[in-house]
DNA sequence: TTGTAAGCGGAGGGTGCCTCCGTATATCGC
DNA sequence: GCGATATACGGAGGCACCCTCCGCTTACAA
């Protein structure tokens, strides 16, 4: 009884890890390249294993985008935290969006991820949605109860409004058109 | 010579025009019910027509969306003009966007399809895009010049913004959240 | 060392995309 | 009316992808 057996009688085998780090690394590169409604036979071959390798570790498409940009989320919930301690409200919720569509800016799949949450509900993207909406809604407050902003917008709304309007915008200086838009909902949530 | 035949030999067959009408109204049907995802060959099948036929009258998808849509676009054109004559600018501005947000809400497939132009440009439909950015154009401008507006934003930066905002938000109440979000952008708009 | 649970790979059945070409027919000149 | 022929139709076929299922392989534990 070396180990605690209470639902786990085994650790992963060696291979079984291997592969599933092969296949996120290869997720990370096919979908970079080739948005994420790229093959997932692609991402197979890109970690050179056999498709069948692939849908035991990931059972569905969400489940791979899940792994794959869950290092992300964690990343903007941190970056949420040390904003509200340093930077005024207001400010610091711009900071914090404007870090979103810099996330987006080169995790591009993930825009979509979370945009399909939307569309066909799924658990564990959706639990990501919430982590992040918890975070928004941190700094949303905290302006709020400053009174340099108007309460009456939901965390998730926002949220979901910037993914959308980063999905819609796109071409060479998309980024700094978003920026521009960006500037306009902050303008109009104040007071 | 009772005809014009600068390059057109003959008129259409009849069966044609009969075919070409029958499969717009499968696809309405179709992308109304599957969204625009749908499969071609599912419209193809509504419409009792082999799937070549579809693709010789819409060799694209987009070519399909275009044909579909082109109706919506030209009333919202219209609804601009309208709107434009008869109300003060912000507030034109405010129940075009509005309005555009209905025609969305019936016509969910036009939301994806515009959103689709600025990733893979498509000529038919940028056209569409056009049009409804010179529409918005207009309404900005003419807001702008009374010096209710602020300048600084391009239309179809704002165009597709309202696109990419319609088109993450979902769930039973989506309009209501769409609109809310709405309403803080044109505040922040204002001068 | 060896038994076995855990893991692997890819064949296979289903669907969709798009092309191509043999067949059918609406239109036009007579 | 009556061919002749341009036009249009349909769907088979080749390809890619999705996902499942199951026989083979292997790492681990005893």
């Amino acid at each position: 009884m070396t180990e605690e057996r209470s639902q786990t009688p085994r650790k992963p085998r060696a291979d079984a890890t291997r592969n599933r780090d092969r296949l996120l690394a290869a997720a990370r590169t096919v979908f970079n390249q080739g948005g994420p409604a790229a093959s997932l036979e692609a991402v197979a071959r890109e970690a050179g294993l056999g498709i069948g390798t692939l849908y035991r570790h990931f059972p569905t498409r969400e489940a791979l985008y899940e792994a794959v940009y869950r290092r992300e989320v964690d990343q903007l919930v941190e970056v949420a935290a040390r904003l509200s301690a340093e930077l005024p409200p207001t400010e610091a919720l711009r900071r914090w969006l404007a870090a979103n569509v810099e996330f987006i800016a080169t995790k591009k799949g993930m825009a979509a991820a979370l945009a399909m949450v939307s569309h066909k509900s799924s658990e564990p993207i959706a639990s990501a949605l919430d982590r992040l909406r918890a975070a928004l809604g941190g700094l949303l407050r905290r302006a709020t109860e400053a009174g340099e902003l108007r309460g009456d917008l939901d965390p998730e709304e926002l949220l979901l409004a910037l993914v959308g309007i980063c999905y819609a915008q796109e071409g060479p200086d998309w980024r700094a058109k978003v920026l521009r838009v960006l500037d306009v909902l902050i303008a109009g949530l104040r007071r």
